[in-house]
DNA sequence: CATATCGGCTTTTTT
DNA sequence: AGCCGATATG
């Protein structure tokens, strides 16, 4: 009964078999129930991946489907990756055939490329990224009259994304999704996006899912003959999908009915990009007789790490609520460490990281995980000094440089002579002597003509409506792009790109550059023309680029990783260190302000991921003093650290950590400017300026290690400021005007007219007029 | 048309 | 504090 009895010769009778070999019970019921459709709930390290994997490859080897068959979505591209790699380990080659195993966004991306027509597309359309998305409304704004700073095309591009997320065209708003953009204007926006868009035959993310949804909608055809294609779908991470992905799913799945979801719903951590955990919780619903499967049992971390993430995420109300267990036992409590400053945090981890390392842990097993991505500079900065081997994952992405940028503009212009966005930036890049007044006249022409740019370029060379030297200029430019596109027909992609940065005269400038980053950027070009060797053709390469924008090349060396809790879902470490858990960090201020209830127990889910990262050690660390916006800012420890059970955790206080007591005490006492202090907090601010930090280093009572080079007390020694002296009217941000009424080194009394008198450094006053 | 300077804004998180 | 875009200046 049990397709597992009908095993195809070719998979050697062994027993036991090596795919259900090493699951536990329900880890097999979901294997083996390959017929109709499955909800599977899999908490944090429940092995649900290797559930997954072995289910799809269950379907292959029994025969109920060819690979081809099975439609399988991951979130990112590395799970698509990964479980590609680790079905290949058990059936065998035969997933090389697996086409449509991906992202939801590469799968539509290939769905549409064959259906493109339906939607007014061509087949050979362009991707846009997020910057060409925000360039292309800034000018639509403009172009509407409308005042940028008042409306920001950042807004109107977080308006659409909902929207596209929610599978809503524009024809669909209602009248207060309308209203979100610009009092009422947000229809008509989101209309004239589309059509320029179409008008560039290009599209966003968004639109690869919502184009395909409304082919799939409005095509009988096409829907059935996808429905009968794909004979089982399995959809990861199911708790992050969003309204148009599940549509589409919904859709696709209704002919075979052989859908298999895997989520958790306590991992739920894209409510901000549109994903809706009431797509698990509505599951049955919509799949009636769907069977339910819970993985519990956590093989990953050990007792007190799970029981420290367990009690935390209690606090949650609306949960499906699992109960993880683990057959593991011994451990360590989960460690939280107070330190003074973000600075002291950063030397800390190192520290620790350092003292493994001597253990013998490899670092590869080691990761910082942080909140938000300007946390890693720090880390960054602290780990450079002391030659610590790590990489950043996320961040600066290889294919967001300006670099890169440049250089696919280049490469896109010529795979398309529509694509009006590659064109304005290539246009005077490298530096040519074209300007904005050049680009106008091209622009105007282009619109009379109804044609694209680069075609309007060429054609206003014949007319008498730019100078000689413009004219000239953009002739040359405009004879180079004819004969890359022919160039293109008979070259390798990578070819072309060396050639065509030689000849664009790009090379040249940056050689020229002679600065600290061109010789870095040179070699990333470089770098782009080696990766571009795998493709065959420039449609193929440009299409990688656009979906598998990830970064993280294969480095095996070994190193710490620092990344965001969100980019190491899913990934596990013996040691992971939290940094910067402070209300207002983490939580992030911006959850604590809106969002209410909802954002903060996203947030908590976020802690709750971030602490089962963790299979042997977690340490989680919170300052009391951090810059933020380059102003410092004194902290309290975060609310989830109280959250978890104490029986499970282990306090290191220092003194410097325990912080807030501590130093209202002795800044009464010692600190000769404890009235700003106190009258900054009144002020409900938490900021203190930067002095005051300065200031109190000697006070501090942990021992340093080490003096910090450079950092001697010359840099808080006084220097007294010439321009300013006695009876000179000031203005200090805080406290407003006032009049010097005595200089002492760098410090200044001040008869401030609204504030009093005050004591404060002169660099933080200017002279007022 | 290119460079220098000022001022405002930023920090969630990603395909 | 640093980055970007908008202005002022050469």
């Amino acid at each position: 009964m049990f397709p597992s009895c009908s095993r195809v010769s070719q998979f050697p009778e062994s027993n036991p078999d090596p795919l259900l070999d090493g699951l536990n019970d329900p880890q097999r019921e979901a294997v083996l129930t390959t017929e109709g459709p499955v909800l599977m709930l899999a908490g944090a390290g429940t092995g649900k991946t290797a559930a997954l994997t072995a289910r799809l490859a269950q379907i292959v080897r029994t025969r109920r489907a060819w690979p081809s068959e099975i439609l399988c979505v991951t979130f990112t591209n590395k799970a698509a990756r990964e479980m590609r790699e680790r079905v290949g380990h058990l059936v065998g080659p035969a997933v090389e055939g697996m086409p449509w195993l991906g992202t939801f966004h590469s799968i539509a991306a290939k769905l549409l490329r064959r259906h493109a027509e339906l939607v007014g597309l061509q087949s050979n359309f362009t991707i846009i990224d997020t910057d060409d998305q925000l360039r292309l409304l800034k000018q639509l704004i403009q172009a509407e009259g409308l005042d940028e700073k008042r409306w920001p095309a950042r807004q109107l591009a977080g308006c659409i994304d909902r929207w596209k997320n929610k599978g809503l065209n524009p024809g669909d708003l209602d009248a207060l999704e309308n209203e979100a953009y610009a009092n009422g204007k947000g229809q008509r926006f989101y209309q004239l996006y589309q059509d320029r868009l179409k008008a560039l035959n290009a599209c966003d993310f968004g639109d690869l899912l919502l184009h395909m949804l409304n082919i799939l909608r409005t095509h009988r055809d096409v829907l059935e003959q996808y429905q009968r294609r794909f004979k089982y779908v399995m959809v990861d991470e199911y708790q992050d999908t969003n309204q148009v992905q599940y549509l589409w799913l919904r859709l696709l799945a209704q002919g075979h009915k052989n859908i298999c979801v895997v989520g958790d719903d306590d991992q739920s951590i894209y409510s901000w990009r549109g994903a809706e955990v009431a797509n698990i919780l509505r599951f049955e619903k919509d799949f009636p007789g769907a069977k339910v499967i819970r993985l519990e049992q956590n093989y990953r971390s050990t007792p007190h790490i799970l029981a420290a993430a367990s009690g935390l995420i209690d606090a949650n109300s609306e949960r499906l609520g699992k109960t993880l267990w683990t057959a593991l036992n011994g451990g360590d409590k989960v460690r939280v460490i107070g330190v003074w400053d973000g600075p002291e945090e950063a030397r800390r981890v190192g520290d620790e990281i350092e003292r493994l390392e001597r253990e013998g842990a490899p670092l590869s097993q080691i990761a910082i995980l942080v909140r938000a991505q300007f946390q890693t500079r720090e880390i960054e900065d602290r780990f450079i000094a002391i030659g610590m081997a790590y990489k950043i994952i996320g961040g600066f992405r290889f294919y967001e440089r300006a670099e890169i940028r440049d250089a696919l503009a280049y490469l896109r212009l010529v795979a398309q002579p529509s694509d009006d966005l590659a064109f304005e930036r290539i246009y005077n890049t490298p530096k040519r002597g074209l300007g904005d007044k050049t680009l106008e006249k091209i622009h105007r022409h282009a619109r009379a003509r109804g044609v694209p740019l680069s075609l309007a370029a060429v054609e206003i060379t014949d007319t008498d409506e730019l100078p000689a030297r413009a004219r000239n200029t953009l002739l040359a430019l405009m004879r180079d792009v004819a004969r890359w596109r022919d160039l293109a027909k008979v070259t390798a992609p990578a070819e072309l790109v060396r050639t065509l940065l030689d000849e664009s005269g790009y090379t040249a400038a940056l050689q020229a550059e002679k600065t600290a980053e061109s010789a870095g950027r040179l070699e990333n070009l470089t770098e782009l023309a080696r990766a571009m060797e795998e493709y065959e053709t420039l449609g193929d390469f440009l299409e990688h680029v656009s979906l598998v924008m990830d970064n993280d090349k294969a480095d095996d060396a070994d190193k710490v990783t620092i990344m965001t809790i969100h980019a190491a879902k899913g990934l596990e470490f013996d040691n992971v260190f939290l940094v910067g858990w402070e209300e207002g960090v983490f939580p992030s201020q911006r959850a604590l302000d809106e969002g209410g209830l909802a954002s903060l127990e996203e947030e908590r889910r976020l802690a709750y991921v971030a602490i089962t990262r963790a299979r042997r050690r977690c340490t989680i660390l919170h300052a009391a003093n951090r810059r933020i916006y380059g102003q410092w800012t004194s902290s309290i420890p975060s609310r989830f650290i109280a959250e978890m059970p104490e029986d499970h955790v282990e306090q290191e206080t220092t003194l410097s950590g325990g912080a807030s007591l501590w130093r209202a005490q002795w800044s009464e006492n010692s600190d000769p400017f404890a009235h700003v202090a106190r009258d900054a907090a009144a002020r409900g601010s938490h900021r203190g300026p930067g002095w005051q930090r300065a200031s109190t280093r000697e006070f501090d009572p942990v021992p340093r290690r080490l003096p910090e080079p450079g950092r001697s007390a010359a840099s808080f020694a006084a220097k007294p400021r010439r321009d300013v002296s006695l009876g000179a009217r000031v203005f200090h941000d805080k406290f407003g005007y006032g009049t010097v009424a005595a200089q002492e080194g760098n410090k200044l009394e001040i008869d401030f007219e609204t504030a009093g008198r005050k004591r404060v450094i002169d660099s933080f006053v200017k002279l007022a007029e």
